[in-house]
DNA sequence: CTGTATCCTCTCTGATACTG
DNA sequence: CAGTATCAGAGAGGATACAG
């Protein structure tokens, strides 16, 4: 990767330029974003502030068998990105609460939207796991 | 976990009642199947199939980037879980389609919504990152 | 309470080579 | 064309300890 002589390559069959974003190319810099925000535990983070607002361990709590480490890391990834704020009350001992941006919130609206027909799906998909198996 | 402190929990026996499912459960099984279709090469590889049925090597031109290996083995994953047909013609030289369900049309269609409304959002996006890196 | 730092493991990933 | 096999490096992820 890094390669700075791939740009946009020009497909030689699939002449569709014409094509919404290219979110095919390798370059696209949306990619790291929806890495983010469907990774394993991004996906899961922005779902959990989608109510209210959460401080750090309520959100550990939340999602169950993430890390001290990997929360952390999530939620300055997302926060870098703009979907999540990250809010320190001065007080003692230190409360620091996490909510979503606007922005966030659409996102984690679709998000949820997705984890809920996933979630409504698990018996095809299920199904279709043994099926497999069975061959 | 076990933490009778916490908020308005819901009883931990019952629990799924009230709340959607408990997707936050370390041990939900849809966990694994959201990282199928929302990892790196899962959601890429889903959208570029919502148009027509692709061959392995137009997939692998379409998605610029991924290797053989990793389109090979998210296909597999994609097809197990029942997002997608894997249909071998048995033509020399061989040729394999792969297209959708219409579970995973579904799913297909959710994530290029996700996919497109991350796009449209890519600068307020890059802007959140600069101010974020320029503290 | 809210994290960061460190170490260590394990999976993911890509390059290469090879099969049918 | 459509993959599989193998290997090595990169990065994700977790446990623990420690800091503000």
């Amino acid at each position: 990767m890094g390669d700075p002589t791939t740009e946009t390559t020009t497909d030689p069959e699939t002449a569709s330029e014409n094509y919404p974003p290219d979110v095919f190319s390798r370059a696209c810099t949306s990619r790291v974003v929806l890495q983010h925000i469907s990774g394993r535990w991004g996906a899961l983070t922005l779902s959990a502030l989608r109510d209210e607002p959460l401080r750090f361990n309520a959100l550990r709590r939340r999602i169950d068998g993430i890390s001290e480490k990997m929360l952390s890391q999530t939620l300055q990834a997302l926060e870098r990105d703009g979907f999540v704020v990250r809010e320190v009350q001065a007080t003692i001992p230190p409360r620091v609460e996490y909510s979503l941006t606007p922005l966030g919130t659409t996102v984690a609206g679709r998000l949820w939207e997705l984890i809920g027909l996933l979630e409504s799906s698990m018996d095809q998909v299920s199904a279709a796991q043994q099926a497999y198996d069975a061959r």
